[in-house]
DNA sequence: CACACTATTGTTAGTCA
DNA sequence: CTGACTAACAATAGTGT
């Protein structure tokens, strides 16, 4: 089990793997964002959106939520 | 040397300790960024503001790079 | 499909030059 | 201040359920 080999930066042209890799990436951006936030006192906010059709929704995150949030609506 | 224990999700106090973890997370956010946008075929787009003055410079960033970078001009 | 697990790579806080 | 180093902690690709 466990991670192969190192991470090569080319695209995923397996669907299924591209789209587990999004979700998981995704929740792991969102986290180093909140963290950057939080012990840097900054505002982070990120739009991600889903090209070859894995996702359909748009992403964005915002912290703290209230401030750059507004830039998303 | 090397990491003592685990991070604590709250504002470092200190300074120069924060202002030096920001540049390093922010460089982290970016990498993470740019892996996102490349394995997972997403367009990606951020914006990061120092609060406490550790960075006068608002940062941005977007992968690819011609794309989402007009939201932020 | 989603979620739990874990070996393995990746990130980074403290340190030194 | 800036950048390199590295021990420890953290993220995650592949796997199993």
């Amino acid at each position: 089990m466990g991670r192969r080999g190192r991470v090569v930066l080319r695209r995923i042209e397996d669907r299924v793997r591209r789209g587990i890799c999004f979700r998981k990436r995704l929740a792991g951006l969102e986290k180093k964002a909140e963290e950057l936030a939080v012990l840097c006192d900054a505002h982070v906010g990120f739009v991600v959106l889903s090209c070859s059709g894995d996702d359909a929704n748009p992403h964005h995150f915002a912290a703290p939520a209230t401030h750059l949030e507004l830039l998303f609506h």
